[in-house]
DNA sequence: CTGTATCCGCTGAGATACTG
DNA sequence: CAGTATCTCAGCGGATACAG
């Protein structure tokens, strides 16, 4: 079970750095209300940089998460969407972004008591 | 809802950082089974080093998920322990570690599926 | 429009040695 | 036992320029 070797714990850890990223979650929610193009999702996400957006993606559709289709015109289109997989991953995120929510202010509290603490001691 | 700007999504990205770094799951869930020492929690999880470990429990207990209690005796004694918000995070987590484990089929199948392709293209 | 290629700084994380 | 300090290196991620 603790052990990072066993395949489990590999694929666990594998999602968490996916979704532990700093752009994966932002793109799979912004994909959650339909299909988007490429410079769409940059508008949606203005923080993105293009060469993050890129690798964003084409990681969450190695994992099978997102799908891109691509028409050959002039200029060229590029649509992404999520896949059922990505569609059934909401619902844990979902979970978990909730849980951050409800207990920011607790968070940033604890936050705030261990720094003053840490300021104490340094003064 | 888009903006790295907004509290929220600070907060959202903030929570995704900590819990997709590389022991903090890891770490959480053994202590879900108790309070542990130091060391316990060494020899449990093989692999992480000691400064990580350090580095692990100082951020989750700065965010009040983990509480740290030293005995100053001889040999120090320091038990880490999971408050009640750390608890409550269990939840959330779980959710999502089973949904990496009744997934993980289909992740790596996609995986080998978008590796194999890109080898063609290479080849 | 949708990318790829390159440079470069910053942080994450391992190894090792030292301290109360 | 429970850490801190320092060195080091790899990789993430931003900015910019180029390409089909």
């Amino acid at each position: 079970m603790k052990d990072p070797n066993n395949p489990i714990c590999r694929t666990i850890s594998d999602l968490l750095s996916r979704i532990g990223d700093k752009w994966s979650v932002l793109v799979v929610s912004t994909l959650a209300g339909g299909p988007r193009r490429f410079n769409e999702l940059r508008r949606e996400i203005p923080s993105v940089s293009q060469r993050m957006l890129t690798l964003t993606l084409r990681g969450l559709e190695r994992d099978g998460l997102v799908s891109r289709t691509v028409t050959p015109s002039i200029p060229p289109r590029v649509d992404y969407e999520l896949t059922s997989l990505g569609h059934s991953l909401q619902g844990p995120v979902t979970a978990l972004t909730d849980w951050a929510i409800a207990n920011m202010p607790e968070i940033h509290e604890a936050q705030g008591r261990f720094d003053a603490e840490r300021d104490d001691i340094a003064a």
